[in-house]
Order: structure tokens, then sequence, then C-alpha cells
DNA sequence: TAAGGCAAACTTTTT
DNA sequence: GTTTGCCTTA
């Protein structure tokens, strides 16, 4: 069936006649994003702006409007969540009527799609296999070994990371500038050769090579650019802030003739720099296609104001931005709250606590459910500290984005077997499972086998095959690779004779129904049963055994929702996600990255210290360019919340095993005064802590919060402009804090012990520890040696 | 060849 | 503190 049949226009005179419901409730500048829709037009739409609903009215009113089918619109999203959502709402507006767009998709799934049709044109064939970064990672591993390269000095991974970022900016090998020549010990764009070359005879692509194939294909192929300029009247992109050279180049092509290209980004929300993301992109978009009408999107339906305030604040940092202006009809609300605490797992505690109280309504507040409340962290290894709190006290939860299903290692086994029998000749997969379940054969008999099949130019099976009948693999091993051959040749006449089919008209794909192959679920766990797998975790006795049996189950499940093996395959290479469908309320704890695009009433932003957030990695990494991107991350973390947004750092955190004494965020000092409210731990550091305090003000004064660093910067900052330079800030600080220490003092700390003060500067001393060496510490945290014994703790 | 023990490296974020 | 990978031994 052709989508031109399935998407029969829906009558343009008769929509006209009839309001267009989808073009109510939209306020003026979407109105305006939805109606412009002849030449280029640059959404600039802020968090919590409407620009989902703004997009998707947009593509209802291009359909509409019957200025082009389904099929004639090219829509663009980064996730598959994204697409997911988008399809949802454009048949939300549209009704049965529209039985979805083929071209609505990540840039990655569509390029596949297109990739499949001319794969010949790069020198491939259309069944190829998309690797994932395991794949790629062992690929390389193996080119490496082959050139004596020493793995220590030279890791895969960091060729892997090059290569991506070469792809990411779309330079094939022989583009690769000068300028690069020395990365990898001068060697990088020779192994980036080598690794095209072998994934061309592999039949394979990675994910770079998805986008930058067609790019290819595009350039040197104008008949085949100008049929897809053509068919694809009108484009819509979504998060175009996010977009990669690659991509960029992928999108100009294809829009190049009629520059009916759509937009939607905010360059404050561009968080994936470190992935080839180029803010660049959105910034000079208008250079790029002139007379490109910009419209802003600044009502925000959100947030409160203290919480927009906070945001705007935080990111008014920044320089290179296009700048805007949230505004929201909102009341007030609360402020947004900021604590500090003294470790981690003090903080983990104490929002633990919160997220009991904000779900029983205790602060006055009505109830809200865990699923509106969100725990927001940098790194995922934050992760950990509320889970394990979480876990105590019974507090349900759900990590989102953890590591995800179809990477985890039992999943890419069973697909690695799925795949062989799918295609026995897929190298790759032969690879990960032939001594998986242990069949005796070690790197020997694989080095033979390797040996054997590149002599005779043939795929891995075979060569084993060969390499039995030339005796040269004996044994038990030989017995059970003997059995293994056979089995995939079984299983490969199993699959049958399903497929994709190219259509006569080349715009659709069709899958043949099965004929009398074998049921593809009974099949799948046939597969898994005779191949021994399944036995080998059942007899697994580490506690992750039960596991990932279980998430087998799972996997074999989700076969249900495609028609055959070789669909399943094709998809699951591009969708790596894991939505277990739980119907109780969860609180969910995710990192800052993967919470782009949602929202929750209730937010907590734990680890907002220096080092920590801002990530000093990236700022080590890619200095002021790094420092703003975090501060897009801040932005983003802060406007994903509706109602209430808590902010929170600690003194102490245990790094790598190692406690380290940390220093507020810098974003911390950022927040504007006006819109915060400070909260003091309760009877947390009323006790004693500070060395010279000797009245009780005094000491409930330096107790709080109100005297830690963070928050004396942070009044020191919104007193004047925050773009001011840091290192000024500090001196105004420096000047308003006497020491309370004196070089040579010896002091205790909690966590470090004793030590002996070496330099005092404002609130930071840099102590010589009797145990655990030179540190620097916050004065706050620091007690005179002989004050020790008092200390409750 | 496989399994177990020990050292080292490591922690950003992911389509 | 954890994981990964290398090395030793059965």
């Amino acid at each position: 069936m052709s989508d031109f049949n399935s998407d029969l226009p829906l009558s343009a005179r008769a929509m006209a006649a009839r309001p267009a419901p989808y073009l109510d409730g939209l306020n003026p500048a979407q109105r305006q994003a939805v109606d412009t829709l002849d030449g280029p037009v640059l959404m600039l739409a802020g968090a919590g702006t409407g620009k989902t609903k703004a997009l998707t009215a947009r593509i209802a009113h291009l359909l509409n409007s019957g200025r082009a089918y389904p099929s004639g619109i090219l829509a663009v999203t980064f996730t598959n969540k994204a697409a997911r959502e988008m399809k949802l709402r454009v048949g939300g507006y549209l009704g049965e009527a529209v039985e979805g767009m083929p071209w609505l998709g990540t840039f990655h799934s569509i390029s596949a799609k297109l990739l499949r049709r001319h794969a010949e044109l790069v020198g491939l064939k259309s069944n190829f296999t998309i690797l994932d970064s395991d794949d790629q990672l062992r690929l390389l591993k193996q080119l490496l070994v082959a050139a004596n390269i020493d793995d220590k000095r030279w890791p895969a991974r960091l060729l892997a990371s090059i290569i991506d970022q070469w792809k990411n900016r779309a330079w094939r090998p022989d583009q690769v500038p000068s300028s690069e020549a020395s990365a990898f010990n001068n060697r990088g764009t020779e192994f980036y050769a080598a690794y095209q070359d072998r994934l061309k005879t592999l039949n394979a692509c990675d994910f770079g090579d998805l986008l930058l194939h067609c790019v290819t294909i595009f350039q040197a192929h104008p008949d085949v650019l100008q049929s897809y300029q053509q068919r694809f009247r009108y484009i819509l992109v979504d998060e175009y802030q996010d977009t990669n050279v690659a991509q960029y180049l992928w999108l100009r092509l294809l829009a190049e003739g009629h520059k009916n290209i759509c937009c939607v980004g905010d360059d404050d929300q561009s968080i994936y720099g470190w992935r080839g993301a180029e803010v660049g992109n959105i910034l000079r978009f208008e250079r790029d296609f002139p007379g490109a009408v910009v419209v802003r999107l600044e009502q925000n339906y959100r947030s409160t104001p203290h919480i927009l305030a906070a945001a705007s604040q935080v990111i008014a940092g920044n320089e290179d931005r296009l700048g805007k202006t949230l505004w929201t009809e909102a009341r007030a609300g609360e402020k947004v709250r900021l604590i500090g605490h003294w470790d981690g797992e003090e903080e983990a505690r104490w929002i633990g606590e919160q997220v009991e109280d904000l779900s029983q309504g205790t602060r006055g507040l009505n109830p809200f459910s865990l699923n509106q409340m969100a725990i927001l962290v940098r790194a995922s290894h934050q992760m950990r500290a509320f889970e394990d709190r979480f876990l105590t006290i019974g507090m349900p939860y759900r990590v989102i984005g953890g590591p995800r299903f179809y990477e985890r290692m039992e999943i890419r086994d069973a697909m690695a077997y799925f795949r062989l029998a799918v295609s026995p000749g897929d190298d790759l997969a032969f690879e990960r499972i032939v001594n998986t379940p242990k069949r005796g054969l070690g790197d020997k008999a694989q080095q033979t086998i390797q040996r054997i099949a590149r002599a005779n130019a043939v795929p891995l099976v075979q060569g084993a095959a060969l390499a039995i009948e030339a005796g040269e693999i004996k044994g038990r091993g030989a017995a059970q690779l003997r059995a293994l051959i056979e089995n995939i040749a079984r299983w490969h006449s199993a699959v049958g004779t399903t497929g994709m089919v190219e259509a006569e008209d080349d715009l659709v794909e069709v899958i043949r129904p099965e004929g009398d192959a074998q049921n593809h679920i009974e099949l799948a766990e046939q597969i898994l049963e005779e191949s021994g797998y399944t036995e080998m975790w059942l007899n697994d006795k580490t506690p992750e055994g039960p596991g990932r049996l279980e998430n087998l189950k799972e996997l074999i499940k989700a076969l249900e929702s495609f028609e055959n093996l070789q669909g399943f395959l094709e998809h699951i290479s591009l969708i790596m996600e894991n939505d277990s469908d739980d119907t109780e309320a969860k609180v969910s704890i995710m990192t800052l990255h993967g919470s782009k695009g949602l929202e929750f009433p209730v937010v907590f932003l734990p680890g907002w210290e220096d080092g920590l957030f801002p990530s000093q990695r990236s700022m080590d990494e890619s200095g002021l360019k790094g420092l703003e991107e975090e501060r897009r991350l801040a932005y983003v973390g802060i406007t994903r919340a509706e109602q209430l947004c808590t902010i929170s750092f600690a003194a102490n955190r245990r790094v790598y095993g190692q406690w380290q004494s940390q220093m507020p965020s810098r974003f911390v000092d950022e927040l504007p005064a006006a819109h915060v409210e400070v909260l003091t731990p309760p009877g947390l550091y009323g006790g004693g802590i500070a060395p010279v305090a000797s009245t009780i003000e005094e000491r409930a004064q330096r107790a709080d919060v109100y005297n830690s660093p963070g928050w004396r910067r942070l009044q020191t900052a919104t007193e004047r402009p925050v773009s001011q330079p840091r290192e000024a800030r500090n001196m105004v600080i420096d000047g308003t804090s006497a020491p309370a220490f004196e070089v040579g003092a010896r002091v205790f700390h909690q966590k470090f012990g004793y030590g002996r003060v070496t330099l005092v500067e404002g609130d930071k001393l840099f102590i010589e520890f009797e145990k655990s060496g030179p540190r620097h510490v916050v004065a706050k945290f620091i007690v005179p040696a002989e004050q020790a014994d008092d200390v409750p703790f």
C-alpha cells in the first residue's frame, strides 16, 4: 500500500470553509509561526512557551490547507520520544484521516530510510547493518591490534571519539583538514580511512555514517537530491540548536530549492556541544536563509514568575545568545529555594524527606503525586546517593536514562544471535557470540577462524566450517563449533522468506506477510534455548543472573510488536529506549540532559558545587564555551520546574571513594536574591562547629547557610552586574570576611581529621591534613583542634 | 582455555 | 568505590 493511497488529501476547500480548530488558543507569536508557511522561518521558542503546540499546529495547517500531503512534509526531531509525541499530536489534530506521516522521525531514522534506498551509491547494500558504539569500538580495537598499537597509550575509545567528531563535522577521510593531522599520534586519518573500508566490507555503518552517507549522496548525485527536494515541499526541524554540521548540511541541501524550512529551537537550551552540536547553526540562521522570518515565543506557560526570574538571571550570564525575555501571567507562587548541606548523603536524606512531605501535602500545599516530582542531576553517578536513600526509606523511584535496555550485555548477545539468524554473514555478531556461552573457543581458535575466513574471502561462519574441515580446530571446541554452525544454518532457514521489499513506488517499504515461516517469537525463544544462552544465565550465580533472564523475557515480549525478526532488528538499532510501563507513582531521577523537553511541578536540583556543576571537565576541555554550556544546563534545569524548584549543594562529597570538600557552584552566585528563599537545614549546623562563636546569636548566624560562602557570594553577586568577572567578585568577598584562622593553626575537620593551616584565602583555607594530605577547605567546616572534642558528632 | 585475583583507571552528558 | 582489563594458575 502506498502512502499516496493511505493519506488521501483532506479537501482543502472543506478545510478552508470551517474554522481550523488547531488555530484555537494560539497566542499571536505562535499564530505567526503557524501562519507563515512559505519561506524560511526561525521559531525561537523559550522553555515552556508552547513550541510543540505551534509545531504541530503548523503541520496541521500545512495539511489542512492542502499545501502538502503527509508524505510531502519532512519533520525531523532528535529523539524518538519527540517524534512519537509529535506523531501523536498531529494525529490528534487530524483524527483518523491521516494515517501518519512517513517522513516524521529522527535524523537517524530518516537517514537510515533514505540510505536503504540508495545504499549502492556509497558502496553499501541496502540491507546494511547499523552498528552501535559497542560494535564500533570492537571494530576499532581490531584495527589497532592489527596495527600493533599500544592500547594503553592510544586507546580505541579515543580514536572512536575522534572519528565521531569528524563525522559530526561531515568530514570524510579524505576531507579531514590538515590541522587535524596530528590526531591520534598522527595516524588518525589513516585509521579513519581503514575503519571506513572495514565498514564497507562488513556492509555496515555507524550512527555518524547514516547522516554522512546521505550528505555524500546528495552532493554527488544531484538527481537524487533534486527528487527529494521536490518530494519534501515543507521541512520542519525541532531542536535546531542541537544540530551538528552534518545535520546542518543535510538540511540545507534538502531545503535549497524551495527554502520552505522551519527551524524551531532555543539557543539557551543548547546542551549538546560536546557531541558536535553547533549553536552557531541557530545563531546564523538568518544569514543562511536570507529573508527568514524570525518568530520569538516568549510567553511561558509552565513556570511561576520566581522560577522564571531565577532562570533568566542565570542565563543572562551568557554572552553568545540571541536573547529572549520570557514572561508569564502566572501568579507568583513560591520562590526558588536554596539550601546547603553537610554532605551528599545529608542532601539525599533531606530531599527524601521533602518528597515525602510534599507527597502528603504537609507543607500546606496540595499533595503532589510522586510522578510530579523529579530530581535532576548533572552526572549520572550522583543518582546513586538518591537510589540508596530511597531504597532505605521505601520511596518508589524511577531512574530515567540509565543504562539503556538495548545496551545491556545480555540483550546485545541475544540480538547478535538474532542477527546471525537473519544474516549468517554478520561477522560482528558472529564474533560476539562464538564463545558465549563458553564453547571452548578461545583467542587461538578465533584467530584461526579469522585467518581462514580472510584467506578464502568468506564470512566467519563459513571460515569456521572450513577450519573444522581442514582440521585446524580440533577436539571439544570443534564439536561445539560445528553445532553452532549447524544451528545458525537452521535458524536462518527458519527465518524464512520474509523481508523488506521495495514497492513499485519507491516511496514505500512493505513487509511481505509471512509465508510458512515459523512464528518469529517462537523462533527467537528457540534460538536462545538451542544456543545454550538461556541456560548460561540460569547457571549463573552472580546476583545479576535473574535480572538478565528477566530482561531476555522483556526482549521476547518486545518482539510482539513487530512482524518479523528483520523488522525488529531494523528498528531496534535506532530505537534504544526502554520504557517500562509502570503505573505506580514514582519520583523520577535523571540527568539534566535527560530532562530536556520534560516538565515537573516539583524539581530538585542537587549538587550545585563547583567542579561538579559546572563540571570541571567541561570547563577544562572547552573553557568559556564549556562554562556557557553548563550555564545553559542550569537554565534547562530550573525551567523544568512548574511550581517548586529547590537547588542544593553539599560542603563535602565523596568522589571516587575520597572525601572532597566542595565549594558552592558559581551558578548559585548568579541566582537573583529577590527570587530565592534560603533554607536552613534543620538542626544541622546548630551545634558549635563555628570556631569563635560565643553568643547564641553569633552561633545561630554562623550556623546557617546565610553564612556560607555561596550565600555571601550570592548577595554580592546580585548587587552588581552578573557579567562582571568572577575574580572581581571574589575580591569583594575576600575583603568582607575576615579569616578566622591563622597560618600554622592546628585544626580539625570532621572528615579529614587533624591538620595544619598553610594558607588562608578569605573563606578558603589550605590545610595540610595529617592523614589525607593537602586540601583546600571552606573555613566554615573547620574547627580549631583544641575544640575538636566539643564537636557533637 | 577458563576462572579467579589483583592492579589501574576512572566518572559528564548520548542520537 | 567500582569496574575493567591484565596476569596468573589449574
